[in-house]
DNA sequence: TTGCCGTCCGACCGATCGGTCGTCTAAGGT
DNA sequence: ACCTTAGACGACCGATCGGTCGGACGGCAA
């Protein structure tokens, strides 16, 4: 049960890199709250970057794992996005700072561009692969006519942003609407995106495969 | 036409503090960038923080003046709603670092925090002034039967994921979408946002007021 | 017992951080 | 002609940054 000190930096290092940063967090903060000197990072992360790479890699598997199931190939589209969207939603939720470390990540395109940072690619790979499936499951919808015709890059934006967002967004989001994490949140969410799926984006009075 | 040392700073500063966040950019940076000493810059601002809050304070003001006309009381919510959405997307759409600098600023709950950086507190204050005028609107509209019963505050959520995320994604987004802030790629967010309010919020073959 | 190995540590490195200080210069008012 | 003032500058400060290094400790296999 007793977490291994891998283990214990990466649960820091998550919340301290979600809370203030890649740059905003020095390694001797997480080594503290970690209960190791400084030096014991190094013996199981080479560098800060390849730090932040693992506990990305991390939030972005789990993630991966809880929506797979949603999107196998082969489906009714509009069920597909809306079980894949609850996924998320859920996974966010069982892991408070993930969503603001993803925007965060996509905000620093530039330190941590995989050019510099080659334990990123992996990740970004993975991310890719994910989102890939997401569109082609919008495309499909789109195809048999279940959605309107939609732009799915723009969908995935709308829906990364209403998704993601409200998770990531601390004391704003609770002086807002009150406990982000609280399970009434989170089931408002659900609400709001799948609403927004059904009214916005599904066709209505279609039962979609005209085939 | 040629721009004081001060607005040169500040717009300098609006980029990189954007691009890398605010523990991310040194005042070296932006003083090269700018074509001043360091040490020049603290005779306009008297910390990073301050200057930090000048930089928001400016995109926030611009905001707020764009916002404004649409939001005046006593008017169509629908048409209000729409009208403020299509101006926040063309101010950020004028001011490419804006959508960055303000999602970050959200997730910098803890170095920025009005408490330790009283020079943000004046930002923060219009913000929440601006928000409630964009609450009022949607219980307005909820009130008079335009607006199905949604919540304001997670409508607001949901609205600033999908007006400002995008606008903040950069090379993310421009790997799933095309470039950013072409024309194109901003009347297809502004058509997006529009949908989403008018099928998803908007009360279907009303009329409204039934007063 | 011996030797190895994974883990951890304190001391240290050069670089950079935000910020201060004293000085110099150019412009403007009297 | 004089003095004030704003703007800019280089030198410098203590603190902290990411990262290195040599060694100490404990478990385990031979």
């Amino acid at each position: 049960m007793l977490p291994t000190s891998r283990e214990k930096i990466l649960d820091v290092a998550e919340a301290r890199f979600a809370q203030r940063g890649y740059a905003g967090v020095g390694l001797r903060e997480v080594a503290d709250a970690a209960g190791l000197g400084k030096s014991s990072l190094f013996h199981h992360f080479p560098t800060k970057a390849a730090l932040y790479g693992a506990v990305l890699d991390r939030v972005i598997e789990r993630i991966e794992q809880r929506m797979r199931p949603a999107l196998e190939p082969g489906g009714d589209p509009r069920e597909q996005l809306s079980a894949a969207v609850v996924a998320l939603i859920d996974t966010l939720a069982e892991d408070p700072p993930a969503a603001r470390l993803l925007l965060r990540t996509v905000f620093e395109d530039d330190d941590l561009s995989p050019t510099e940072a080659p334990e990123l690619m992996a990740s970004e790979q993975r991310l890719d692969a994910l989102i890939a499936r997401i569109a082609r499951v919008i495309t499909d919808g789109v195809a048999s006519g279940a959605f309107r015709p939609i732009s799915a890059p723009d969908a995935i934006q709308t829906l990364i942003g209403a998704v993601v967002f409200p998770f990531a967004s601390g004391e704003f989001g609770e002086k807002l609407a009150g406990e982000i994490f609280s399970a009434e949140a989170i089931a408002r969410r659900k609400r709001e995106v799948l609403a927004l799926i059904q009214f916005g984006w599904m066709r209505p009075h279609s039962q979609g495969d005209p085939s």
